[in-house]
DNA sequence: GAGTGGTCTAGACCACCTA
DNA sequence: AGGTGGTCTAGACCACTCC
């Protein structure tokens, strides 16, 4: 297993900030002194510094140095491709996942064209609801080209689907489109979640994509009003 | 004004895509035969690339190339820092801004606490909703410190604050931390908005930082449910 | 095997900040 | 003026894809 020497970098220093070695305000060593430390180029301890600052773990200020950040505001990264596994095991709450629906179906029209395919591609359909701290509050909707996923079974999507297709098929996740809307409760919200008086509902709405950039995906994640959060974090461009 | 010459790079590959020169799965030019067209080194060459990627624009395999990516599902890029006035003009439609409330004030504790200040320091307070096709639907709350927005005025607030603070003041927005969640109408989006019967809203909560890493704005975007949408589009990491 | 992108090097000059 | 990060160069070797 070939590690970087940037992503070492990166890490060692991610992890100085994650233990407290290196705290908020902090400027770190400057990149002249960090090539020297490390024993590289310059250039190479530039690359792990962008990667900190895409993490939010430091921000450059030219003519002075890196300064480290205060990162208590961005302690869950939900932003971006997490799945709900990873998501729940980072809230540090008890999860279950019901599979309600599961097969091979040829899409309504709505489908096809959200992944971009006729009616003569098989899909799998996998409908699953979240149960968390006892309320089923999350109905997620996953919608795979049979093409890209040949074999899917119940037990799979009991687990997770992604360790399940990253891990087994060797598909690579690459990038996800992701839109968020309220919308109306479906008779379906209310057949499996725990709508609580609740009438509307948040959808995320994700399209993902594999390295070779075709879309092979595309998920409807439906929160509940209250349980519902969304994290991000900007950089300003240019 | 110089420009540096991967972004020049940059902008000449991606109007080449955004007018179709190049259009989705096409193979740009081979990163050394890129360097030699712009007469450059691959280095630079492939930081325009990253910014290419960055964007959307491409994505690149390895042994393979860099393909053009279909962009059509990424045209508006909510996502980010992007001020009303920004995201109005990319939607094309008709809107207003109204000033409810402006002022100077000793915010109270949630404020104090969203901004990390004590109760000593004077913050600008601004109660906006802006109207947009006829209907008043979102209401944007904003807190700045006083210590680095000396003056505001009620003109300024009825245009773009962003705007002022970037152009007039000269102080640099580099990044936000951003929440979405729904909560309860409160009176005070019942006096300013035209609710449509929804007793929920959408709250985009904002902690915008300046160039010097320091907190500087907090901002409250509250949404009618019909009429919030929030687009994403996220890399995988690793 | 030829070509591609990914990493890495050891320099260089510049713009910016602080003293 | 000295140190910092930002840009740029001209090489090099590697892992991967495709023929």
């Amino acid at each position: 297993m070939k590690v970087n020497k940037y992503v070492m970098i990166y890490k060692e220093i991610a992890e100085q900030i994650d233990k407290g070695v290196l705290s908020a305000g902090d400027i770190l060593s400057s990149e002249n002194d960090l090539a020297e430390q490390y024993e590289t180029s310059r250039e190479t301890v530039r690359k792990a510094l962008n990667v900190l600052v895409q993490n939010g773990y430091i921000q450059k200020i030219k003519g002075k140095g890196s300064v480290v950040l205060n990162r208590e505001k961005m302690q869950f990264p939900v932003s971006g491709l997490v799945s709900f596994k990873e998501l729940s095991q980072t809230l540090g709450k008890e999860t279950r996942t019901t599979v309600h629906e599961f097969g091979l179906t040829h899409p309504d029209a709505y489908i096809q064209k959200q992944l971009r395919i006729t009616g003569d591609e098989e899909v799998w359909r996998v409908v699953r609801s979240r149960n968390i701290d006892g309320e089923h509050v999350i109905l997620d909707k996953d919608y795979f080209i049979r093409k890209n996923v040949p074999l899917l079974t119940k037990e799979i999507c009991e687990d997770s689907i992604y360790h399940y297709i990253e891990g087994e098929l060797g598909l690579v996740i690459s990038y996800a489109h992701k839109e968020i809307v309220v919308e109306p409760c479906t008779e379906e919200d209310q057949k499996y979640l725990d709508l609580n008086g609740y009438d509307q509902i948040v959808v995320v709405k994700n399209f993902v994509f594999l390295d070779d950039t075709t879309l092979f995906q595309y998920t409807e994640s439906r929160h509940r009003l209250d349980k519902f959060r969304f994290v991000d974090f900007a950089r300003r461009e240019k």
